[in-house]
DNA sequence: CACGTTTTTGACCGCTTGGTAAACTTTACA
DNA sequence: TGTAAAGTTTACCAAGCGGTCAAAAACGTG
């Protein structure tokens, strides 16, 4: 029997750690992927416009990664991370009020900041999530179950009005997160007179209010 | 000069009508593609699958169709007009939370019912919408306008909590379709305790509650 | 500067794709 | 029933694709 070679191919699973080299290489390339995949979708995209992005040849983009598909999981499960990340921060001891208003406000400013990041988690879920599907009812499930009880925990303390907690989450990831996929319907429909600034200052003040005045119960009672 | 053969095609622009026979095919076509496309993206989508979910060969498919292009675009601009449609009934002279309260049902029901046409034009404008511009800019926009006005009068008239008009629609839009683009991350997060049919009330009811209260007035005024 | 290792690339392969050519089959109708 | 048109298909092509290979270039270190 051969001794393995295959062990040459430095991404092929080292135990020893990544070099400087090699990790900004890899940033690189995902950040090129980023680009790509997000406005061409995964079968629109090719491994020769990541390579061009990147500024290398293909080859060496499947250096770096084993194919087209370890390139696009690398990329999603980075980016699935920095999805979550708003939603972790509600908090039961908190005004239900002031929490909301202000994770309408996180979304809607990565909605913004990230467009690529919302489109390409887009892109995945419209196409059944072949990549996703551990992630979206493993670690995602897990962490809306939790932030479900806290809204729930906030009704029973008759701050929120009773409704259900999936759906009141759900509403508020299509609302702002259609800034940035749905951006050129936007767009075409506002026209151009306004500012990019401009439209991201109308539609928080706008989504505060209908979630404000829709959630929290008034003066005049659930 | 030679005479020109290129009216041997029959789809090449006849002034003559289009027999049953063609328009049964063409229907049959339009109706694989709309399967294809809107799983699998413009892209990811193959004449080949489309053919045989037609049940004929791929160069019959060429045949009533000029090119895989044609056959999108043929396809969107079909389901342009079945999606514009509930828009169109938002009329001044009834009373906005009824209005409102129907038209929300009524995506909420396309989004049951025409899933993958919503999905087509999710993916369509997701891409930047190469296909699709001219109506967005015109048609969608034209409309959206009038019915801008229509909820402006009925903020004049102090039914309506004076909100962004266009982000009011979007809103409705982006929480409606949400049940079609996203269904795969929904049922991820609601588990498959619950039938198709029990999510929908659900959601319903929630989209109803947050909407009539967000958006109208109550005994405590705005 | 010599030499083993890592990185990079041009050339290439096999497969899939959109689309065409041409022949065969069915249909419409005199 | 004969025949021209419409409809359908098999075979095929050229281009684009993901991925491999082997050799060259760059790098690190004695």
């Amino acid at each position: 029997m051969r001794a393995m070679e295959v062990e040459m191919t430095p991404r092929a699973g080292r135990t020893q750690r990544r070099t400087r080299i090699q990790e900004a290489k890899e940033e690189l390339i995902l950040e090129a992927a980023l680009d790509v995949f997000s406005a061409n979708g995964f079968r629109g995209a090719t491994v020769d416009q990541i390579a061009e992005a990147a500024g290398m040849s293909k080859p060496n983009v499947l250096y770096y990664f084993r194919s087209k598909e370890a390139v696009f999981a690398a990329l999603v499960a980075r980016v699935m991370d920095i999805w979550l990340d708003p939603l972790r921060v509600f908090d039961v001891e908190k005004d239900p009020a002031s929490e909301i208003r202000s994770y309408i406000r996180r979304k809607l400013e990565m909605a913004r900041d990230f467009p690529r990041e919302s489109r390409l988690f887009a892109n995945e879920v419209l196409q059944g999530a072949p990549n996703t599907e551990a992630f979206l009812k493993g670690e995602l499930k897990d962490l809306v179950d939790e932030k479900a009880k806290v809204i729930r925990a906030w009704q029973a303390a008759g701050k929120l009005r009773k409704v259900d907690p999936y759906h009141l989450i759900f509403s508020i990831w299509a609302t702002t997160q259609h800034y940035a996929d749905f951006d050129v319907q936007v767009r075409a429909v506002l026209g151009e007179g306004l500012s990019g600034e401009g439209r991201f200052e109308d539609a928080a003040r706008y989504l505060e209010a209908l979630f404000i005045n829709g959630l929290i119960p008034g003066r005049d009672g659930a």
